[in-house]
DNA sequence: GTCTATACGAAGATAGAC
DNA sequence: GTCTATCTTCGTATAGAC
């Protein structure tokens, strides 16, 4: 783990604060969180937290910046794939399959924070611009509007089955299970 | 429409904030969207709306009571079918094909505002406890927990191709009939 | 029922010392 | 990198006249 690239001297904080962020923020609502509620648990001052990040909304950018690199992966995966009519069950079981705990935050995080999402989705790059580019690769070009919001469904079955768990005593595994049956069943 | 009850006087004002707050609420978000705002775009003062309502929380109960006699409507339609095999497919796709412009304006609400939704749900009726209601006369008692997983995300077929749809343009139509083409693979 | 005026707290953010 | 102190704006909510 001493690689190439040296460890950058105080980002340990920085991560530290990215912890608590998206617990908070999950738990809370971004709106319903402020940057006092992250200090206190981050025992620091809001200046320090300042000092890591221009503002608070900095924070959730950097949050989602981590979790590109998942559907980069994706996308990867996808290209060396021949084409074919499973590529689309196949795509989609690999995404929902391969969601572990952290995606799951992400997930969660997401669900919270819908008007911020949006916001930064007009900026640029979001998580459904990404999502646009996997399923125009997995789908016939001549699929129709119906079709294409379909695929979309079966890569966002976790969402709507961590959705349908709230509230519920289902575990994260009975999430995921019925995340994959559900995929199948879409596609 | 002059029935039994009298058109009681005042309250097209009540009916008139709630419209507006839906509208803003869905768009900006509850947090994102002050009694300010509110009170710019109805061209009143902040005063005059805490007259109608207690505070701002109760502007969305009072939204949220509004969506409750659907979901009545819906389990007094449970009680009087037969239990059979396929109640699951026919009650989801009731639901899901009685959906109309107001359901979905509601949900777009719940979604943009999910941390006020959960926090008025700890403290008592809220749509998921209704349909928690629903799953339990719709399934068998042996029903697993992944069964009932996924008899909820039948019901939300809609919210999921809502999401999908999400920044595309797809018609409410489409994402109306995709919801129906994933009730009946899901159920 | 609607207004003006205002209390009061909390939020995001910055300046500048150490 | 972290602190103290402070600024400014905005939020909800209330008092009380008309």
């Amino acid at each position: 783990m001493d690689g190439k690239i040296a460890r950058r001297a105080g980002s340990e904080t920085r991560a530290e604060i990215l912890r608590v962020a998206l617990e908070l923020f999950t738990e809370r609502g971004y709106e319903g969180t402020s940057i006092r509620d992250l200090a206190e648990v981050l025992e620091m001052t809001k200046s320090s937290l300042y000092y890591h990040f221009a503002n608070k909304e900095a924070i959730v950018r950097a949050l989602l910046d981590s979790r590109r690199d998942e559907i980069d992966d994706l996308l990867g995966w996808v290209d060396a794939q021949g084409p074919g009519p499973d590529l689309l069950r196949r795509t989609a079981l690999r995404w929902v399959e391969s969601t572990g705990r952290e995606r799951v935050q992400g997930m969660r995080f997401a669900h919270a924070n819908r008007p911020i999402m949006q916001k930064l989705a007009a900026e640029g790059a979001d998580r459904r611009t990404w999502f646009d580019t996997v399923v125009d690769r997995v789908l016939a070009d001549e699929a129709s509007t119906v079709d294409r919001l379909r695929a979309q469904m079966a890569f966002d079955t976790v969402s709507a089955a961590l959705f349908a768990a709230e509230g519920t005593n289902a575990s994260e595994d009975d999430v995921l299970e019925a995340a994959r049956a559900a995929t199948i069943r879409l596609t």
